[in-house]
DNA sequence: CTCGGGCCTGAGAACGTGCTGAGGACGCCG
DNA sequence: CGGCGTCCTCAGCACGTTCTCAGGCCCGAG
Protein backbone atom coordinates (compact mmCIF):
# COMPACT_ATOMS: atom_id res chain seq x y z
CA UNK A 1 0.00 0.00 0.00
CA UNK A 2 1.61 3.18 -0.81
CA UNK A 3 0.79 6.38 0.81
CA UNK A 4 1.55 10.10 0.32
CA UNK A 5 1.84 12.23 3.52
CA UNK A 6 1.89 16.31 2.15
CA UNK A 7 2.81 18.42 5.27
CA UNK A 8 5.14 20.99 5.42
CA UNK A 9 6.09 20.37 9.45
CA UNK A 10 9.29 18.50 8.89
CA UNK A 11 8.75 16.49 12.36
CA UNK A 12 5.21 15.82 11.94
CA UNK A 13 5.78 14.60 8.47
CA UNK A 14 9.02 12.86 10.01
CA UNK A 15 6.68 10.97 12.67
CA UNK A 16 4.06 9.96 9.80
CA UNK A 17 6.09 8.60 7.53
CA UNK A 18 8.20 6.72 10.08
CA UNK A 19 5.02 5.32 11.99
CA UNK A 20 3.22 4.81 8.66
CA UNK A 21 6.47 2.63 7.34
CA UNK A 22 6.53 0.58 10.93
CA UNK A 23 2.61 -0.96 10.38
CA UNK A 24 4.01 -1.51 6.79
CA UNK A 25 3.23 1.21 4.43
CA UNK A 26 5.38 2.64 1.16
CA UNK A 27 5.33 6.57 1.91
CA UNK A 28 6.16 9.31 0.35
CA UNK A 29 6.03 12.69 2.12
CA UNK A 30 5.64 16.44 0.02
CA UNK A 31 6.54 19.53 1.55
CA UNK A 32 4.31 21.25 -0.44
CA UNK A 33 1.23 22.16 -1.89
CA UNK A 34 2.38 22.18 -5.50
CA UNK A 35 4.66 19.45 -4.64
CA UNK A 36 2.06 17.40 -3.63
CA UNK A 37 -0.22 17.90 -6.23
CA UNK A 38 2.17 16.64 -8.81
CA UNK A 39 2.61 14.01 -6.59
CA UNK A 40 -0.84 12.69 -6.79
CA UNK A 41 -1.01 13.17 -10.23
CA UNK A 42 1.31 11.28 -11.14
CA UNK A 43 2.00 8.79 -8.68
CA UNK A 44 -0.05 5.30 -7.93
CA UNK A 45 -1.04 6.16 -4.56
CA UNK A 46 -3.51 4.22 -2.65
CA UNK A 47 -4.15 7.13 -0.07
CA UNK A 48 -3.28 10.52 0.68
CA UNK A 49 -3.01 12.05 4.01
CA UNK A 50 -2.84 15.86 3.33
CA UNK A 51 -2.60 18.96 5.60
CA UNK A 52 -5.12 22.17 4.91
CA UNK A 53 -1.89 24.60 5.69
CA UNK A 54 0.68 24.29 3.20
CA UNK A 55 2.87 26.24 1.44
CA UNK A 56 1.56 27.22 -1.80
CA UNK A 57 -1.32 25.86 -2.04
CA UNK A 58 -4.11 25.08 0.82
CA UNK A 59 -4.74 21.70 1.02
CA UNK A 60 -8.39 22.66 0.50
CA UNK A 61 -7.45 24.04 -2.98
CA UNK A 62 -5.40 20.85 -3.84
CA UNK A 63 -8.13 18.36 -3.60
CA UNK A 64 -10.70 20.38 -5.51
CA UNK A 65 -7.82 20.85 -8.03
CA UNK A 66 -7.47 16.77 -8.24
CA UNK A 67 -11.06 16.58 -8.04
CA UNK A 68 -11.84 18.69 -11.13
CA UNK A 69 -9.06 16.59 -12.94
CA UNK A 70 -11.21 13.13 -12.30
CA UNK A 71 -8.53 11.42 -9.37
CA UNK A 72 -10.37 9.52 -6.82
CA UNK A 73 -7.70 9.11 -4.54
CA UNK A 74 -9.28 8.71 -1.22
CA UNK A 75 -8.09 11.52 0.64
CA UNK A 76 -7.72 11.98 4.63
CA UNK A 77 -7.67 16.09 5.61
CA UNK A 78 -5.86 17.10 8.42
CA UNK A 79 -6.22 20.54 10.17
CA UNK A 80 -5.70 22.57 13.59
CA UNK A 81 -9.18 22.98 15.22
CA UNK A 82 -8.47 26.33 15.62
CA UNK A 83 -11.38 27.69 13.46
CA UNK A 84 -10.79 29.64 10.54
CA UNK A 85 -11.62 25.95 8.69
CA UNK A 86 -13.92 24.02 9.79
CA UNK A 87 -15.20 20.42 9.44
CA UNK A 88 -17.66 20.93 6.65
CA UNK A 89 -15.18 22.78 4.78
CA UNK A 90 -12.73 20.09 4.36
CA UNK A 91 -15.70 17.77 3.33
CA UNK A 92 -17.51 19.82 1.06
CA UNK A 93 -14.21 20.21 -1.04
CA UNK A 94 -14.13 16.53 -2.15
CA UNK A 95 -12.09 14.86 1.23
CA UNK A 96 -13.07 11.81 2.19
CA UNK A 97 -12.53 12.14 5.95
CA UNK A 98 -10.93 14.55 8.04
CA UNK A 99 -9.26 14.68 11.46
CA UNK A 100 -8.79 17.95 13.68
CA UNK A 101 -4.99 18.28 14.96
CA UNK A 102 -3.63 17.21 17.35
CA UNK A 103 -5.28 13.78 16.87
CA UNK A 104 -4.09 10.52 17.94
CA UNK A 105 -2.34 8.29 15.96
CA UNK A 106 -4.34 5.16 16.51
CA UNK A 107 -7.16 6.94 15.21
CA UNK A 108 -5.46 8.47 12.55
CA UNK A 109 -4.41 4.45 11.53
CA UNK A 110 -8.34 3.72 12.11
CA UNK A 111 -9.29 6.34 9.78
CA UNK A 112 -6.85 5.37 7.13
CA UNK A 113 -7.97 1.56 7.19
CA UNK A 114 -11.31 2.06 7.14
CA UNK A 115 -10.70 4.36 3.89
CA UNK A 116 -8.55 1.90 2.36
CA UNK A 117 -11.34 -0.86 3.29
CA UNK A 118 -12.81 0.17 0.51
CA UNK A 119 -12.45 -2.91 -2.27
CA UNK A 120 -8.87 -3.67 -0.17
CA UNK A 121 -9.61 -7.23 1.16
CA UNK A 122 -7.76 -7.82 5.29
CA UNK A 123 -4.95 -9.80 5.05
CA UNK A 124 -4.08 -12.75 6.57
CA UNK A 125 -2.45 -12.93 9.90
CA UNK A 126 0.36 -15.00 8.91
CA UNK A 127 1.75 -15.51 5.37
CA UNK A 128 3.09 -19.24 4.46
CA UNK A 129 4.54 -20.08 1.53
CA UNK A 130 5.83 -23.98 1.77
CA UNK A 131 7.91 -23.87 5.07
CA UNK A 132 8.14 -20.35 5.16
CA UNK A 133 6.15 -18.14 7.55
CA UNK A 134 5.85 -14.64 8.08
CA UNK A 135 3.74 -12.81 11.09
CA UNK A 136 3.45 -9.55 9.80
CA UNK A 137 2.07 -7.98 13.33
CA UNK A 138 4.67 -10.18 15.54
CA UNK A 139 7.57 -9.13 13.12
CA UNK A 140 8.67 -12.90 13.05
CA UNK A 141 9.93 -15.07 9.84
CA UNK A 142 10.34 -18.72 10.41
CA UNK A 143 11.93 -21.20 7.87
CA UNK A 144 10.86 -24.80 8.88
CA UNK A 145 10.25 -23.43 12.22
CA UNK A 146 13.61 -21.67 12.75
CA UNK A 147 13.33 -18.35 13.63
CA UNK A 148 15.31 -16.13 11.02
CA UNK A 149 16.27 -12.71 11.91
CA UNK A 150 15.68 -9.62 9.01
CA UNK A 151 16.44 -6.19 9.08
CA UNK A 152 13.62 -3.72 8.48
CA UNK A 153 14.45 -3.39 4.77
CA UNK A 154 14.97 -7.60 4.07
CA UNK A 155 11.68 -7.58 6.09
CA UNK A 156 10.04 -5.08 4.06
CA UNK A 157 11.07 -6.89 0.66
CA UNK A 158 10.42 -10.67 1.93
CA UNK A 159 6.97 -9.32 2.89
CA UNK A 160 5.66 -7.84 -0.54
CA UNK A 161 7.17 -11.18 -2.10
CA UNK A 162 5.47 -13.54 0.20
CA UNK A 163 2.05 -11.80 -0.91
CA UNK A 164 2.77 -12.90 -4.61
CA UNK A 165 4.37 -16.24 -4.40
CA UNK A 166 5.07 -17.98 -7.68
CA UNK A 167 4.46 -14.47 -9.80
CA UNK A 168 7.19 -12.72 -10.91
CA UNK A 169 7.85 -9.10 -10.05
CA UNK A 170 10.18 -6.80 -11.52
CA UNK A 171 12.95 -5.02 -10.03
CA UNK A 172 11.21 -1.60 -10.69
CA UNK A 173 8.25 -2.30 -8.87
CA UNK A 174 10.15 -3.47 -5.87
CA UNK A 175 12.25 -0.65 -5.49
CA UNK A 176 9.17 1.49 -5.79
CA UNK A 177 6.79 -0.57 -3.32
CA UNK A 178 9.93 -1.45 -0.63
CA UNK A 179 12.09 1.47 -1.37
CA UNK A 180 9.32 4.15 -2.48
CA UNK A 181 12.29 5.14 -4.44
CA UNK A 182 12.37 7.60 -7.87
CA UNK A 183 12.61 6.08 -11.18
CA UNK A 184 16.27 7.26 -11.24
CA UNK A 185 18.06 4.70 -8.56
CA UNK A 186 19.54 2.42 -9.41
CA UNK A 187 18.01 -0.95 -9.48
CA UNK A 188 21.46 -2.89 -7.95
CA UNK A 189 20.17 -2.34 -4.68
CA UNK A 190 17.69 -4.80 -5.06
CA UNK A 191 19.94 -7.25 -5.89
CA UNK A 192 22.40 -6.86 -3.40
CA UNK A 193 19.20 -7.38 -0.72
CA UNK A 194 17.59 -10.58 -2.91
CA UNK A 195 20.88 -11.68 -2.23
CA UNK A 196 21.37 -10.98 1.66
CA UNK A 197 17.40 -12.59 1.71
CA UNK A 198 18.74 -16.12 -0.04
CA UNK A 199 21.80 -16.23 2.51
CA UNK A 200 19.46 -15.99 4.90
CA UNK A 201 16.46 -18.19 3.31
CA UNK A 202 18.30 -20.40 0.89
CA UNK A 203 19.74 -20.02 -2.19
CA UNK A 204 17.11 -21.15 -4.30
CA UNK A 205 13.98 -19.72 -2.73
CA UNK A 206 14.76 -16.63 -4.64
CA UNK A 207 14.52 -17.40 -8.29
CA UNK A 208 15.83 -14.69 -10.82
CA UNK A 209 14.40 -14.26 -14.22
CA UNK A 210 16.70 -12.42 -16.42
CA UNK A 211 15.60 -9.66 -17.68
CA UNK A 212 11.97 -9.53 -16.12
CA UNK A 213 12.51 -9.82 -11.97
CA UNK A 214 12.49 -12.48 -8.87
CA UNK A 215 10.18 -15.13 -8.02
CA UNK A 216 9.36 -16.96 -4.96
CA UNK A 217 9.43 -19.90 -5.36
CA UNK A 218 6.58 -21.48 -4.23
CA UNK B 1 -22.63 -4.88 21.01
CA UNK B 2 -23.97 -3.80 24.49
CA UNK B 3 -22.15 -0.62 25.57
CA UNK B 4 -22.39 0.67 29.34
CA UNK B 5 -21.90 4.22 30.25
CA UNK B 6 -21.43 5.64 33.63
CA UNK B 7 -21.39 9.10 33.73
CA UNK B 8 -23.21 11.66 35.69
CA UNK B 9 -23.02 14.67 33.69
CA UNK B 10 -26.31 14.57 32.09
CA UNK B 11 -25.30 16.36 28.88
CA UNK B 12 -22.14 14.37 27.92
CA UNK B 13 -24.10 10.70 29.15
CA UNK B 14 -26.84 11.84 26.65
CA UNK B 15 -24.55 12.70 24.05
CA UNK B 16 -22.50 9.53 24.28
CA UNK B 17 -25.65 7.61 24.13
CA UNK B 18 -27.17 8.71 21.23
CA UNK B 19 -23.30 8.80 19.29
CA UNK B 20 -22.80 5.61 20.18
CA UNK B 21 -26.46 4.09 19.09
CA UNK B 22 -25.61 5.93 15.71
CA UNK B 23 -22.82 3.95 15.59
CA UNK B 24 -25.11 1.00 15.74
CA UNK B 25 -24.07 0.03 19.58
CA UNK B 26 -26.92 -0.64 22.29
CA UNK B 27 -26.06 1.83 25.41
CA UNK B 28 -27.03 1.58 28.89
CA UNK B 29 -26.46 4.20 31.08
CA UNK B 30 -25.73 4.37 34.97
CA UNK B 31 -25.71 7.98 36.32
CA UNK B 32 -24.00 6.52 39.74
CA UNK B 33 -21.20 4.87 40.68
CA UNK B 34 -23.12 2.13 42.26
CA UNK B 35 -25.18 1.81 39.88
CA UNK B 36 -22.77 1.66 37.55
CA UNK B 37 -21.35 -1.13 39.39
CA UNK B 38 -24.39 -3.45 39.65
CA UNK B 39 -24.74 -2.79 35.94
CA UNK B 40 -21.99 -4.10 35.01
CA UNK B 41 -22.00 -7.06 37.79
CA UNK B 42 -25.33 -8.43 36.36
CA UNK B 43 -25.72 -7.67 32.49
CA UNK B 44 -23.75 -9.18 29.79
CA UNK B 45 -22.29 -5.44 28.46
CA UNK B 46 -19.40 -5.67 25.96
CA UNK B 47 -17.69 -2.98 27.55
CA UNK B 48 -17.48 -0.25 30.19
CA UNK B 49 -16.95 3.82 29.36
CA UNK B 50 -16.38 4.72 32.38
CA UNK B 51 -16.56 8.44 34.39
CA UNK B 52 -13.64 8.75 37.24
CA UNK B 53 -15.57 11.60 38.94
CA UNK B 54 -18.96 9.83 39.91
CA UNK B 55 -21.25 10.06 42.71
CA UNK B 56 -21.32 7.29 45.79
CA UNK B 57 -18.41 5.73 44.33
CA UNK B 58 -15.14 6.68 42.01
CA UNK B 59 -14.66 5.17 38.89
CA UNK B 60 -10.94 3.55 40.30
CA UNK B 61 -13.03 2.17 43.14
CA UNK B 62 -15.21 0.76 40.97
CA UNK B 63 -13.21 -0.87 38.49
CA UNK B 64 -10.89 -2.33 41.17
CA UNK B 65 -13.93 -3.75 42.88
CA UNK B 66 -15.06 -5.39 39.71
CA UNK B 67 -11.63 -6.93 38.74
CA UNK B 68 -11.52 -8.20 42.49
CA UNK B 69 -14.94 -10.15 41.50
CA UNK B 70 -13.28 -11.40 38.54
CA UNK B 71 -15.14 -9.58 36.02
CA UNK B 72 -13.03 -8.90 32.91
CA UNK B 73 -15.35 -6.41 31.26
CA UNK B 74 -12.83 -4.16 28.74
CA UNK B 75 -13.11 -0.53 30.70
CA UNK B 76 -12.28 2.93 28.98
CA UNK B 77 -11.75 4.97 31.54
CA UNK B 78 -12.73 9.08 30.94
CA UNK B 79 -11.20 11.76 33.63
CA UNK B 80 -10.82 15.28 33.39
CA UNK B 81 -7.24 16.17 32.78
CA UNK B 82 -6.76 18.91 35.33
CA UNK B 83 -4.27 17.11 37.81
CA UNK B 84 -5.55 15.37 40.95
CA UNK B 85 -6.41 11.54 38.95
CA UNK B 86 -3.48 10.81 36.29
CA UNK B 87 -3.40 8.85 33.47
CA UNK B 88 -0.85 6.19 35.50
CA UNK B 89 -3.70 5.88 38.47
CA UNK B 90 -6.08 5.04 35.42
CA UNK B 91 -4.12 2.59 34.11
CA UNK B 92 -2.91 0.94 37.42
CA UNK B 93 -6.54 0.03 38.73
CA UNK B 94 -7.32 -2.18 36.04
CA UNK B 95 -8.80 0.39 33.45
CA UNK B 96 -8.08 -0.97 29.97
CA UNK B 97 -7.57 2.67 28.08
CA UNK B 98 -8.00 6.15 29.12
CA UNK B 99 -8.58 8.74 27.99
CA UNK B 100 -8.56 12.66 28.88
CA UNK B 101 -11.44 15.40 28.90
CA UNK B 102 -11.89 17.01 27.08
CA UNK B 103 -11.32 14.25 24.55
CA UNK B 104 -12.54 14.05 20.96
CA UNK B 105 -15.87 11.88 20.17
CA UNK B 106 -13.72 10.15 17.05
CA UNK B 107 -11.22 9.33 19.32
CA UNK B 108 -12.95 7.84 21.81
CA UNK B 109 -14.87 5.69 19.17
CA UNK B 110 -11.36 4.47 17.53
CA UNK B 111 -10.13 3.46 21.16
CA UNK B 112 -13.72 1.88 22.05
CA UNK B 113 -13.03 -0.10 18.73
CA UNK B 114 -9.30 -1.21 18.86
CA UNK B 115 -10.71 -2.57 22.88
CA UNK B 116 -13.67 -4.19 21.37
CA UNK B 117 -11.71 -5.98 18.60
CA UNK B 118 -8.96 -6.87 21.26
CA UNK B 119 -11.75 -8.90 23.32
CA UNK B 120 -11.56 -10.11 26.83
CA UNK B 121 -13.13 -13.01 27.69
CA UNK B 122 -11.31 -14.86 30.44
CA UNK B 123 -8.33 -12.38 31.36
CA UNK B 124 -6.58 -13.80 33.90
CA UNK B 125 -6.26 -11.45 37.05
CA UNK B 126 -3.08 -11.39 37.09
CA UNK B 127 -1.37 -10.72 34.11
CA UNK B 128 2.01 -13.58 33.52
CA UNK B 129 4.28 -13.96 31.00
CA UNK B 130 7.47 -16.18 31.26
CA UNK B 131 8.54 -15.93 34.90
CA UNK B 132 6.62 -11.94 34.87
CA UNK B 133 3.81 -11.55 37.04
CA UNK B 134 1.64 -8.16 36.66
CA UNK B 135 -1.23 -7.60 38.97
CA UNK B 136 -3.22 -4.55 37.94
CA UNK B 137 -5.70 -4.35 40.16
CA UNK B 138 -2.55 -4.96 43.39
CA UNK B 139 -0.53 -2.59 40.91
CA UNK B 140 2.44 -5.37 41.71
CA UNK B 141 4.46 -6.80 39.88
CA UNK B 142 7.29 -9.60 40.25
CA UNK B 143 10.04 -11.61 39.22
CA UNK B 144 10.84 -15.09 39.34
CA UNK B 145 8.56 -14.47 42.70
CA UNK B 146 10.58 -11.10 43.63
CA UNK B 147 9.23 -8.72 44.22
CA UNK B 148 10.36 -5.62 41.75
CA UNK B 149 9.14 -1.66 42.60
CA UNK B 150 8.01 -0.06 39.41
CA UNK B 151 7.73 3.91 39.44
CA UNK B 152 3.41 4.59 37.77
CA UNK B 153 4.88 5.27 34.36
CA UNK B 154 7.09 2.28 34.24
CA UNK B 155 4.54 -0.02 35.48
CA UNK B 156 1.73 1.58 32.94
CA UNK B 157 4.13 0.75 30.16
CA UNK B 158 4.71 -2.70 31.03
CA UNK B 159 1.13 -3.04 31.49
CA UNK B 160 0.92 -1.98 28.09
CA UNK B 161 3.44 -4.34 26.42
CA UNK B 162 2.39 -7.40 29.06
CA UNK B 163 -1.47 -7.39 27.37
CA UNK B 164 0.50 -8.41 23.82
CA UNK B 165 3.37 -10.60 24.00
CA UNK B 166 5.27 -11.30 21.37
CA UNK B 167 3.97 -8.65 19.86
CA UNK B 168 5.72 -5.85 18.29
CA UNK B 169 4.57 -2.29 19.33
CA UNK B 170 5.72 0.72 18.29
CA UNK B 171 7.02 3.54 19.66
CA UNK B 172 3.84 5.60 18.31
CA UNK B 173 1.49 3.60 19.76
CA UNK B 174 3.46 3.76 23.18
CA UNK B 175 3.39 7.19 23.11
CA UNK B 176 -0.18 7.25 22.39
CA UNK B 177 -1.50 4.98 25.49
CA UNK B 178 1.17 5.22 28.00
CA UNK B 179 2.13 8.93 27.71
CA UNK B 180 -1.15 9.93 25.69
CA UNK B 181 1.15 12.03 23.94
CA UNK B 182 0.86 13.61 20.52
CA UNK B 183 3.11 12.88 17.44
CA UNK B 184 5.37 15.27 17.92
CA UNK B 185 6.35 13.83 20.76
CA UNK B 186 9.93 12.40 20.58
CA UNK B 187 10.18 9.14 20.56
CA UNK B 188 13.74 9.24 22.86
CA UNK B 189 10.98 8.98 26.27
CA UNK B 190 10.13 5.58 25.43
CA UNK B 191 13.46 4.34 24.71
CA UNK B 192 14.57 5.75 28.05
CA UNK B 193 11.86 4.14 30.06
CA UNK B 194 12.84 1.10 27.59
CA UNK B 195 15.81 1.39 29.50
CA UNK B 196 14.82 1.74 32.63
CA UNK B 197 12.32 -1.26 32.52
CA UNK B 198 15.39 -3.36 31.16
CA UNK B 199 17.37 -2.34 34.58
CA UNK B 200 14.61 -3.92 36.44
CA UNK B 201 13.47 -6.93 34.60
CA UNK B 202 16.72 -8.20 33.04
CA UNK B 203 18.30 -7.35 30.21
CA UNK B 204 16.71 -9.28 27.14
CA UNK B 205 13.16 -8.93 28.44
CA UNK B 206 12.39 -6.63 26.06
CA UNK B 207 13.60 -7.27 22.47
CA UNK B 208 14.19 -4.01 20.47
CA UNK B 209 12.87 -4.42 16.61
CA UNK B 210 15.08 -1.75 15.40
CA UNK B 211 13.03 1.13 13.21
CA UNK B 212 9.63 -0.81 14.07
CA UNK B 213 9.56 -0.72 18.17
CA UNK B 214 9.53 -3.08 20.97
CA UNK B 215 8.62 -6.83 21.86
CA UNK B 216 8.02 -8.68 25.16
CA UNK B 217 9.89 -11.70 25.28
CA UNK B 218 7.33 -14.38 25.41
C1' DC C 1 33.74 -19.63 -29.15
C1' DT C 2 33.39 -14.74 -28.15
C1' DC C 3 31.09 -10.88 -26.75
C1' DG C 4 27.94 -7.98 -24.17
C1' DG C 5 24.81 -7.06 -20.86
C1' DG C 6 22.57 -8.45 -16.82
C1' DC C 7 23.45 -10.26 -12.30
C1' DC C 8 26.06 -11.28 -8.03
C1' DT C 9 28.94 -10.18 -4.22
C1' DG C 10 32.55 -8.39 -1.00
C1' DA C 11 34.40 -4.24 0.94
C1' DG C 12 33.68 -0.33 3.09
C1' DA C 13 31.63 4.35 3.51
C1' DA C 14 27.61 6.90 5.07
C1' DC C 15 23.79 7.05 7.66
C1' DG C 16 20.44 6.45 11.15
C1' DT C 17 18.60 4.47 15.24
C1' DG C 18 18.70 3.35 19.77
C1' DC C 19 21.09 3.43 24.33
C1' DT C 20 22.84 5.75 28.18
C1' DG C 21 24.56 9.00 31.69
C1' DA C 22 24.16 13.62 33.27
C1' DG C 23 21.34 16.76 34.85
C1' DG C 24 17.21 20.05 35.22
C1' DA C 25 12.23 20.73 36.57
C1' DC C 26 8.82 19.60 39.56
C1' DG C 27 6.21 18.02 43.46
C1' DC C 28 6.14 15.89 48.00
C1' DC C 29 7.40 15.39 52.67
C1' DG C 30 10.00 15.87 56.75
C1' DC D 1 14.16 25.02 53.36
C1' DG D 2 16.64 20.66 51.78
C1' DG D 3 16.36 15.91 50.44
C1' DC D 4 14.20 12.63 47.69
C1' DG D 5 11.88 10.40 43.91
C1' DT D 6 9.90 10.76 39.47
C1' DC D 7 9.64 12.41 34.97
C1' DC D 8 11.69 14.16 31.22
C1' DT D 9 15.40 16.45 27.99
C1' DC D 10 19.59 16.40 25.83
C1' DA D 11 23.89 15.15 23.66
C1' DG D 12 27.39 11.85 22.66
C1' DC D 13 28.41 7.40 21.50
C1' DA D 14 28.14 2.72 19.59
C1' DC D 15 26.66 -0.22 16.51
C1' DG D 16 23.68 -2.18 13.09
C1' DT D 17 21.73 -1.11 8.77
C1' DT D 18 21.59 0.69 4.33
C1' DC D 19 23.65 1.77 0.27
C1' DT D 20 27.46 2.56 -3.25
C1' DC D 21 30.85 0.84 -5.99
C1' DA D 22 33.87 -2.03 -8.59
C1' DG D 23 35.23 -6.28 -10.20
C1' DG D 24 34.05 -10.66 -11.65
C1' DC D 25 30.64 -14.19 -12.94
C1' DC D 26 27.09 -16.19 -15.71
C1' DC D 27 23.93 -16.62 -19.41
C1' DG D 28 22.21 -16.02 -23.91
C1' DA D 29 22.96 -14.30 -28.56
C1' DG D 30 25.41 -14.27 -32.54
Amino acid sequence: MRLLVVEDEARLAAALQRGLRAEGFAVDVARTGPAGLDAARHGGYDAMILDVMLPGLSGYELVRTLRAEQHWLPVLMLSAKDGEYDQADGLDCGADDYLTKPFSYVVLLARLRALLRRGAPERPAVLAVGDLRLDPARRRVTRADAEVTLTAREFALLNYLMRRPGQVISKIELLDHVWNASLETAPNIVEVYVGYLRRKLGRDRLETVRGVGYRLAM
